[in-house]
DNA sequence: CGGGATCCGTTACGATACTG
DNA sequence: CAGTATCGTAACGGATCCCG
């Protein structure tokens, strides 16, 4: 059984790692964050895991009430998250906040799918909204689509398409991250690796500005103060 | 070497549990948050870790940036936070907020030291302080000194003693987290498990306030989504 | 084919004993 | 006090197999 590598400790840190600390925990929760998965979503997204492992935090996340099992479109098996799980949001945000600090180590592995954006990119949109904006965004990275829903100063970022887009904003991946570390200005991202189209000009130049914002915010974060790795390790 | 085990994801998220995502790693960084600490400070709040596994721990620290060696007072090495790992605080608080929704697992270890609150207690004090606020107090829970300093509308907590304190506050850890999770209401505690001075009465009816809503703080977050435990757990 | 269960070699953890 | 060394056990990683 997990149970029994736990601290049993009475400090709230350390029974909330009672239950999101094992490795992959927090990882299966964040690609949860982009909508309910089905198990294979799950395991592409987190690439590397392996099947038991993800079945068995699957079931201890169910039996903590983080997750529950629905039955979704065509009868498929999908994992959702419960009003429990949703409350690793903020969380999650600050993991990403504080991890956008170090540089990715050299050999990156690349997940089979972005849900993995979804949280992360979903949270920190909504930190720099406006709460008087509204609109509906198709997000396409990479080819795969999320589906953006902002109003009343809430964000929503979930994988899937959208029916009537506001705007559609299509880019990719990678110049996301550069511009996040720093490496590529925002301008040059915005001019060269987006692709958007919207009835509305403004509403395309609102949110092309919003967009900015977001990458800006983990810039500046990850500039005030860096670690690079050094790859002393024997690999 | 410890980095066998790491995810090498681009996501932020995962690049930060690749840093603090290791059994421990983000409970000795939590004690740490109290101020500088020796080794054997951290192996006694950190009760039941290996002394292999904290050299362990605080060198993976060391070379990721997060952590310091200094001497300290009478030669002693004491490990401390950089300014990188001051950075955990936000996260930590975070975790706090959202572990705070559980209700702690039956046998529960007790440490040997509670530098464990600080960053959650001090994080929580300054979401609540007014930035026009300002008092030294002396913090005693369950006879363990700790120095409260606001001013600004920054909070700093860190364990030792108070010079010249503008209120002096003696208390106990369990009550606090009993009214954290809304077993006893804030005005027992305050009323029955509080022994506190000043020469400003008013400063002292102050802080008392402000130290009410921090409990309350976790309190009602708790509240509103709960999750027991069913220990039906084999063991 | 999606959703797992089973098996096994390897790595990390936990406990304790021992040393500068 | 501040670690290092050793060793049994539990968890992880990868692969393979099973079932509806």
């Amino acid at each position: 059984m997990a149970s029994a590598r736990r601290y049993r400790l009475l400090c709230p840190i350390a029974r909330a790692l009672d239950r999101v600390g094992d490795r992959w925990t927090l990882l299966i929760l964040r690609d949860l964050h982009a909508g309910p998965a089905r198990f294979s979503d799950l395991q592409s997204g987190l690439k590397g895991i392996a099947t038991n492992l993800l079945t068995e935090r699957l079931n201890q996340l169910m039996t903590d009430g983080l997750v529950e099992k629905r039955t979704g479109a065509f009868g498929a098996t999908v994992y959702a998250l419960t009003a429990l799980g949703e409350r690793t949001r903020t969380l999650l945000f600050e993991l990403a906040l504080f991890g956008g600090r170090f540089v990715p180590d050299a050999p990156v592995r690349r997940p089979g799918n972005l849900r993995t954006i979804a949280v992360t990119l979903g949270a920190a949109l909504e930190r720099v909204v406006q709460p008087n904006m509204a609109f509906r965004v198709a997000l396409k990275v990479d080819g795969e689509d999320f589906a953006l829903d902002a109003k009343n100063g809430k964000v929503e970022l979930q994988a899937g398409t959208v029916d009537d887009p506001d705007v559609t904003f299509e880019t990719a991946y990678e110049p996301m991250i550069a511009v996040s570390e720093g490496e590529m200005p925002v301008e040059e991202f915005l001019a060269e690796h987006v692709a958007l189209s919207a009835t509305d000009a403004g509403q395309q130049h609102a949110f092309m500005t919003l967009f900015g914002s977001v990458l800006d915010l983990f810039r500046t974060a990850a500039q005030d103060e860096r670690r690079r790795d050094d790859s002393t390790a024997s690999d």
